[in-house]
DNA sequence: GGCACAACGGGCCGTTCGGCCCATTCAGAT
DNA sequence: ATCTGAATGGGCCGAACGGCCCGTTGTGCC
């Protein structure tokens, strides 16, 4: 049960170090990847145990990555790793279906008693994540992620932002139609009747950023 | 030098309390009033050293009585009381003119000395208030306030609580053409072209609370 | 007394907005 | 194989909005 590992990170020198540090530790790796796309094809031509993913990679993003393996692999599981523990992300990243949430700064120790331990069916996350977690549910009533689509949320920045639906439209390179309809979408989620509500909910609810 | 004060404050009980309290400390307390009216008119008939005001008082606001007396009777000072030490009051009240800020849980001995230290030509704070001056100071570059009249202040307040411009016509019984006014002049002094951006900003100086 | 300004108001007009109907396409879920 | 949902789009319409003109009243300031 040491598991046969799969390293998804963009940058070469974390993989060749993390292959080194989890060799020294009889873990095997089975394979690296550069990309959330690679990390996805090389899962299902390799079926590791685990895999090592870091949350921001270029073409597909490490928690977009996790989603499709867990769909169509739910018997390889998934270790995050990220530079810090940042709330949302992690919240993110487990609703994805991730089974363990790491900060790159922990010991190599942990790394691998983390790997172990996944690949044993556990769950783990790191001290500092453990923390922030604590901080998340006790701040967090509902579910508030995923309320609008990825597109509303552009929507609704570039409102923010000052645009009138034209501009939206032009920015977006999409009708002005379009722009009404996720704005009607949009009031429906956020139980708003027009721009100016579905902002300062939007605000509140940290979904877009203000200047 | 003992001073002559005139006591400003709706509760009974504390003004007695005070009058009690200063006399013991051999400062004369030549009249009491029950809001900032009432304070207004005795400050021009008594002509007192310095009224020690409460901010928060019916029909006149404790700071808005004392722009009034600041600017009718220079040579009155005003010595402001308050429950908390909350910045935007205390901030309010130092541009009205107050020369002494005194949080309500302060010491007899301390709101004595102030009185003083105030009828000498000082100004005096609360080590409280001292503290929340310095991150007042700190975090303000320039001029926030007065940037919006009040009433101009209330209707962005109901904009941002939701009501359309009928609503607040309703809420503030004036006509909607009134609102449409307020908010041409707003979007002028807020530099926005509608009543999201207008919303937006005041939320962002902290003109206007939400939620 | 005059001057500025806040607060109040009327009317007009073009644009925008939001509600309502509808259709197509494509991906993912069952 | 079907179905949901996201994203794209059209058309229509009434209400709301924002800009523009104009006015009166009161208060404080010089």
């Amino acid at each position: 049960m040491s598991g046969r590992v799969l390293l998804a990170d963009d940058h070469r020198i974390l993989r060749e170090g993390l292959r080194r540090s989890l060799e020294a530790q009889h873990i095997e790796v089975v394979g690296e990847a550069a990309d959330g796309d690679e990390a996805l094809e090389l899962a299902e031509a390799l079926r590791p145990d685990v895999v090592l993913m870091d949350v921001s990679m270029p073409v597909l993003d490490g928690v977009e990555a996790t989603r499709r393996i867990r769909q169509r692999l739910p018997e390889v599981r998934v270790v995050m790793l990220t530079m810090h523990a940042d709330e949302t992300t992690m919240a993110r990243a487990i609703r994805a279906g991730a089974d363990g949430y790491l900060v790159k700064d922990c010991s190599t120790e942990e790394i691998a008693e983390t790997v172990r331990l996944v690949a044993g069916g556990q769950t783990a996350v790191s001290r500092e994540v453990a923390v922030s977690m604590l901080r998340e549910v006790r701040s967090m009533p509902p579910e508030v992620e995923e309320v609008v689509s990825k597109r509303e949320e552009e929507v609704l920045q570039l409102i923010a932002d000052g645009c009138s639906s034209a501009e939206v439209a032009e920015q977006l390179f999409i009708s002005q139609k379009t722009v009404k309809n996720h704005l009607a979408s949009i009031y429906q989620k956020l139980d708003a009747r027009d721009r100016t509500q579905a902002v300062l909910r939007a605000v509140r609810m940290g979904i877009v950023r203000l200047g």
